[in-house]
DNA sequence: GTACTTGTTGAACG
DNA sequence: TCGTTCAACAAGTA
C-alpha cells in the first residue's frame, strides 16, 4: 500500500528521531522477513549508528556508519513504528486496528533496539515486506538488478529518457509500464489513477497508441501528483494511520481512485468507472480520459 | 465459504 | 533473450 508519498512520509518522520542513534540489538522473530542470515543480520546492525535516513523508490534507507546501508520494503501491509517514549509513537507505514501504543504486537517480525531503550518496531500483517543490509558500494548494483527507473524528482527523469524507458514496451498498457517501476519509481495502484486522471489518458491505452504530446502530459504530471500527495502526507486508507496517530490527508484530494460510479469532478458528467486491468483495479472517466 | 485487495517477484508462455 | 501475462505470497475485510 505505501507508495512513494508514504514512504517519503514516513522517512521524514522518523528521520528527527532515528538520525545519530547507534543499534545496539535486534530481535528478528520472523526470520523470513530478512534477506540475509541472522547471524550476518546482527553482525552489520549491531553496534554502528543511523547516519543518515533517506528513500530510494518505495524502499527507506537507514544509512550506517560502517559503510553499509538498512534497507526497509514496506511492501503492502508493513509499518515503522518509532517508540520514542511509552505514549508517543512516530513513523508510521500501514497501521492496522491494533493499538500502536502497546507494541510489540503479533505482528512485530523485527525490533530494532537503540541505545538509551528506544526501539523501531517493523511490524507486517501480510508478511510481505523485508529489511536486508547492502554495502555502499552495492547499492547501485541492487537497484539495476531490481530493475528500478529514475527517481521522479530526479535530475535524471527526463522526458526523452522516460521515452526511451517506454519504447521497449509498446504493446503494453500505460497503467502496467507506470505500475512496473522500470520507466519511473514510486508510482502504485493509486497515483497511477491520479496521474492518468489529471493528463487525461486512459489506463488501458497501449504505449504505442500514445501521441508525444499525451506522453509528456503525463510525464509532466507524475512528479506533479508526487509532489502533492507528499504535501499531505500520504493518502489514508481504511486503518492506515501514522505511527503518532495522525492520517495523510491526501485522501481528500484524490480525483479518480476510489471514486467508481461517482461524478467526475471534471466533466461532472460521467461517472467514475471501475475496471481490472491485469489482476489491479483501475479508476478512470469514460469521458474525460480517451 | 468466496472474492477481493496490494507491491513485487518469478515462472510460464510465445 | 526478451516482452508479456499471471500466479503467488498472507491475512483481513466485505
Amino acid at each position: 500500500m505505501p507508495e512513494l508519498p508514504e514512504v517519503e512520509t514516513v522517512v521524514n518522520d522518523l528521520r528527527p528521531h532515528v538520525k545519530g542513534q547507534v543499534i545496539c540489538d535486534v530481535d528478528v522473530r520472523l526470520e523470513k522477513m530478512i534477506q540475509l542470515s541472522l547471524l550476518k543480520f546482527r553482525q552489520l546492525a549491531i553496534g554502528s549508528k543511523v547516519v543518515q535516513i533517506g528513500r530510494r523508490a518505495k524502499m527507506l534507507l537507514f544509512k550506517l556508519d560502517n559503510g553499509y546501508t538498512l534497507i526497509v520494503h514496506l511492501k503492502m501491509s508493513g509499518q515503522l513504528i518509532y517508540q520514542s517514549s511509552k505514549d508517543v509513537n512516530r513513523g508510521g507505514g500501514h497501521p492496522i486496528n491494533h493499538d500502536i501504543h502497546d507494541l510489540p504486537n503479533k505482528y512485530t517480525h523485527i525490533t530494532i533496539k537503540f541505545r538509551g531503550g528506544r526501539n523501531l518496531f517493523f511490524n507486517d500483517v501480510r508478511q510481505f515486506g523485508y529489511m536486508t543490509i547492502i554495502a555502499n558500494k552495492s547499492l547501485e548494483k541492487f537497484y539495476t538488478e531490481k530493475k528500478l527507473g529514475p527517481e521522479p524528482f530526479d535530475k535524471s527523469f527526463t522526458f526523452e529518457i522516460f521515452l526511451k524507458k517506454l519504447s521497449s514496451h509498446k504493446n503494453s498498457s500505460v497503467k502496467q509500464i507506470l505500475l512496473s517501476q522500470t520507466a519511473v519509481v514510486g508510482l502504485g495502484n493509486i497515483y497511477v489513477d491520479e496521474v492518468l486522471f489529471k493528463a487525461g489518458i486512459r489506463p488501458t491505452r497501449r504505449i504505442k497508441s500514445l501521441s508525444r504530446k499525451e506522453l509528456k502530459k503525463i510525464y509532466l504530471n507524475i512528479p506533479i501528483i508526487l509532489k502533492l500527495a507528499i504535501k499531505k502526507s500520504g493518502t489514508t486508507m481504511q486503518y492506515f494511520r501514522r505511527g503518532d496517530g495522525r492520517t495523510g490527508d491526501m485522501l481528500k484530494f484524490l480525483k479518480v481512485y476510489g471514486r467508481e460510479n461517482k461524478q467526475c469532478l471534471r466533466c461532472k458528467t460521467s461517472k467514475i468507472k471501475r475496471i481490472r486491468q491485469g489482476s489491479r483495479s483501475s479508476h478512470y472517466c469514460p469521458k474525460c480520459q480517451q
